[in-house]
RNA sequence: GCCGGAGUGGCGGAAUUGGUAGACGCAGGGGAUUCAAAAUCCCCCGAUUUUUUAAUCAUGGGGGUUCAAGUCCCCCCUCCGGUACCA
């Protein structure tokens, strides 16, 4: 006979069932081909110092998953690792005279004695951190198998250059355009990078999105729109005097004969030429050029222009139609250039008006107002077009295109928003790019690999320390010198694969092996949702390329998506800066890792944003007390081994119908909906069901053994959520087998039903009344109980009953009306 | 600016397919236990009117569809994520 515990030491118990998985290497797992596999991913950290709620939230969310998961009978697969390359390691390296890899070093020390205190079911043996080369040469080789197929090319790309400390500096390190260590004004700065072509697989990735029935329906939106495809035409107008064409890309070409003026980016060929001979633009130019901003401030920012003075010809028309360059007109999208059809594009019609330029309206309004009030934006019939006049949208496109081609100055075309890839970062703390020039500058891949980082330099945050190392930059294969690139990767670059990796975490042979076929796709992934749009569709990219190398199988590395909300505390988030951090660590040692578990995921649905609550934190502890007392209570008014209903009651057939119906609701709870508050709501309602008579020594058999079933059942449900507590009591409870090995109990469909439903009446869908019946009552004489009740009686005297509406065991609504 | 979310009691949230708004928990109030407190247990708990019964109002704001709207449609406000070198 098991012994009862008096009290729960949350400290005693979680080190005894963390003893117990680590002895018996629970969640150490290899290929089985007799299994079916279930891959459950969350988001590797930045080792940034040590874990924050937000870590243990997604942590938390991946470990329950990957739990139910097991329960199932799965061969369940949950890694953990670092992403170890980035820029904060530099930072703190300059303000605390540490090397990068160090830091980064004693963090992950930190971080994975954190992790293991909350008991997650990690894999451990495939750990691994990007910042090894064991793990970077492989991306590295990678690199080269793109740059041989012609995926990789070298471009030209605009950085922030600090003058002061020689440096590029990221866009975050960039505060009002000035340099946030030196405080001197940045500069705008062009140097050649390297690139991915991700724009090949645009079609593709589009394409399959669609196809991504596991993945938030906001995050394929997300994807979509970044892609950005849109479908059009691109016309070409000649330069007057500079002879050069200006290519422009639309979307509204049945617009083409209320182009009034061309708008051309600051960086664009003709731009650039009269800067030389025009004081005025080259002033113009060195304004809007000087600085490198981002989408946001771009769009934000006063629409500016000037005049080049010159003209293009309007390859329809023949008139003359003035170029203007502006500051809203981007290089990287379409060719640096637009048409300007100020009728029918509201930034256009702002330009126009700000400059005066002339609005010609050709397509037909829908309201009264003046198109010198307001831009037409909707589609309609053309006018003013001469011969496109009364074409709609479509027959117009098909007749411009159709004359463009013939007049050889425009044709069909595919346009995407999204941009080549750039990988290169001008960092120390990062994979080195395994490149290397001749003295010619001739560019090919690095002969051997890997590519080392020095771990040991002089780091000041002056200058790149690679380009100042003669011992790295200089190399000769055979009698041949070379020079090597001192740039390194985007950390985007590690983390795209990562997930790959941990199926053949210790290959020396290979990037990836023959593993990686079994456990690929991930299964479950979970995330913030930060990184919808770039981590995911880098990591899509990565996928198919690694396909085509025929690594993986398969085109989507993500089966399912789960990305979770934010902490937040006092309604802003976490961070140091506002001195409301929350550490894990104290609410672990007061608390337990199980309370702390449990409240992150009762307080809110994981996709939304979270509000800490000390007080909550205490609730749920709370109600792991209550869990331990009430099993103590069920051990002392002594176990039944065998589960008997022979002489079951109505209080019995009760708490048995709750104990099945949340047997039912918890496994729809994590398994589709991913509801985890609901489903720990439903558990603590079912504790809350067990009648204090049932736990007396003097209860029946019957009594005895439905709060067996319902101790089991609550067990169980929060063994994925609350593991160490859950593991201790059912041991208690004298089972043989560890409670990480049961299988899941399917719910019993003949206890679902309850014998009596209470229906709602109402009388014009406003709630009058209530009545229990039995549930499989007809609806007749469900109206006929209706009727009778006094205050129902009074809104039907002397009224006529139009319709009558019944929702099967909910309710029943009266339509009446005067007679 | 653009793309994507969110807004429900004092608070976190529930209401799954248009069908009883407020499950579950926190805080609060009352009681039991205690010399006392903590802990624990029991009861109450959206607002207003009402002795009870009941009625009216209420899901960011404004309109609409419907027998019925937190849920669907249109317009607006506020906050959050992303916006290509933070990860």
């Amino acid at each position: 006979m098991p012994k009862a515990n008096k009290v729960y030491s949350h400290k005693d118990v979680e080190k005894e069932a963390q003893e117990f998985w680590e002895k018996n290497q629970v969640f150490s797992v290899t290929e089985d081909p007799n299994k079916e596999k279930f891959y459950c991913l969350s988001m590797f950290p930045y080792p940034s110092g040590s874990a924050h709620m937000g870590h243990v939230r997604n942590y938390t969310l991946g470990d329950a998953i990957s739990r139910f998961q097991r329960l199932l009978g799965k061969n369940v697969l949950q890694p953990m690792g670092w992403d170890a390359f980035g820029l904060p390691a530099e930072n703190a390296a300059i303000k605390n005279k540490v090397q990068p890899a160090n830091w980064t070093n004693q963090n992950i020390e930190k971080m994975r004695s954190q992790l293991r205190k909350m008991g997650f079911a990690y894999d451990w043996k495939r750990e691994f951190a990007t910042c090894d080369p064991k793990y970077y040469k492989w991306e590295q080789w990678f690199f080269i198998e793109m740059l041989n197929k012609g995926l990789a090319y070298q471009d030209e790309a605009e950085v922030n250059w600090d003058p002061v400390e020689e440096t590029v500096l990221a866009n975050e390190q960039v505060e009002d355009g000035k340099g946030w260590r030196s405080g001197a004004k940045i500069e705008r700065r062009k140097l050649k990078q390297w690139f991915l072509k991700i724009t090949d697989y645009a079609e593709e990735m589009l394409e399959e999105t669609d196809k991504l029935d596991g993945w938030p329906e906001q995050v394929k939106a997300m994807q979509k729109n970044w892609i950005g495809k849109s479908e059009g035409m691109k016309f070409i107008f000649n330069s007057k005097k500079e002879g050069i064409p200006i290519s422009v890309f639309t979307t509204r070409p049945d617009t083409i004969m209320g182009v009034t003026f061309l708008a051309i980016s600051g960086d664009h060929p003709i731009a650039l030429n009269l800067e030389k001979e025009n004081e005025e633009i080259k002033s113009f130019l060195k304004d809007i050029n000087s600085i490198k901003l981002s989408e946001a401030d771009l769009a934000k920012q006063e629409k500016l222009g000037i005049d080049t003075g010159l003209q293009a010809t309007h390859p329809f028309s023949k008139e003359d139609i003035p170029i203007w360059i502006a500051n809203f007109v981007l290089s990287a999208y379409g060719s640096g250039a637009l048409m300007g059809v100020p009728a029918h594009d509201e930034r256009d019609f702002e330009f126009a008006k700000k400059y005066s330029l002339q609005i010609k309206q050709v397509i037909k309004g829908s309201s009264e107002n003046k198109i010198e009030d307001a831009a037409v934006i909707e589609k309609n019939l053309l006018i003013n077009s001469g011969e496109f006049d009364g074409l709609n949208f479509d027959e117009a496109f098909k007749q411009i295109d159709k004359k463009a081609k013939k007049l050889k100055c425009g044709q069909r075309q595919v346009n995407y928003r999204l941009r080549d890839w750039g990988v290169s970062r001008q960092r120390y703390w990062g994979a080195p790019i395994p490149v290397v020039k001749n003295l010619k500058g001739d560019v090919e891949g690095a002969k051997e690999i890997p590519v080392l980082l020095p771990t040991e330099v002089e780091f000041s945050g002056v200058k790149s320390p690679l380009s100042e190392m003669e011992e790295f930059t200089k190399v000769s294969y055979g009698d041949k010198d070379f020079i090597r690139e001192t740039d390194t990767f985007d950390t985007f670059f590690e983390s795209s694969w990562y997930y790959a990796r941990f199926a053949s975490f210790d290959s020396n042979n290979a990037m990836l092996d023959e593993r990686a076929k079994y456990w690929l796709p991930v299964d479950q992934y979970v995330g913030g949702i930060e990184h919808a749009v770039l981590h995911l569709l880098y990591s899509r990219f990565f996928y198919r390329c690694l396909r085509d190398l025929n690594l993986v199988e398969g085109s989507e590395p993500f089966l399912n998506l789960l990305c979770q909300g934010m902490v937040l505390k006092d309604g802003l988030k976490m961070s140091k800066s506002k001195d409301n951090v929350v550490d894990p660590d104290e609410m672990i040692e007061e608390f337990g890792a199980d309370a702390l578990r449990l409240f992150v995921m009762f307080a809110a649905p994981p996709d939304q944003s979270f509000e800490w609550s000390d007080q909550g934190l205490r609730g749920a502890s709370r109600y792991l007390n209550r869990l331990w007392n009430l099993v103590q209570e069920h051990i002392k008014s002594g176990l039944r081994i065998d589960l008997n209903f022979s002489d079951s009651s109505e209080q019995v057939r009760a708490l048995r119908n709750k104990t099945h119906q949340t047997l039912s609701k918890v496994k729809d709870d994590f398994l589709r909906r991913h509801s985890f508050n609901t489903a720990i709501a439903s558990v603590m309602e079912l504790t809350n069901a067990i009648p204090k008579d049932f736990l007396s020594t003097k209860a029946t058999d019957a009594e005895k053994s439905s709060v067996k079933e319902a101790i089991n059942t609550i067990l169980i449900s929060l063994s994925p959520i609350s593991p160490h507590i859950t593991h201790a009591l059912w041991r208690q409870l004298g089972n043989e087998e560890a409670i990480i090995d049961v299988n899941w109990p399917e719910a019993d469909k003949n206890l679902l039903k309850e014998k009596s439903v209470e229906i709602a009446i109402q009388i014009n869908g406003k709630l009058r009344g209530r009545v229990t019946v039995e549930s499989n009552l007809p609806q007749k004489e469900l109206e006929t109980l209706a009727r009778e009740q006094e205050n129902i009686k009074k809104y039907i005297e002397n009224k006529k009953i139009k319709k009558v509406i019944y929702i099967d065991k909910k309710l029943l609504n009266l339509v009446v009306s005067e007679k």
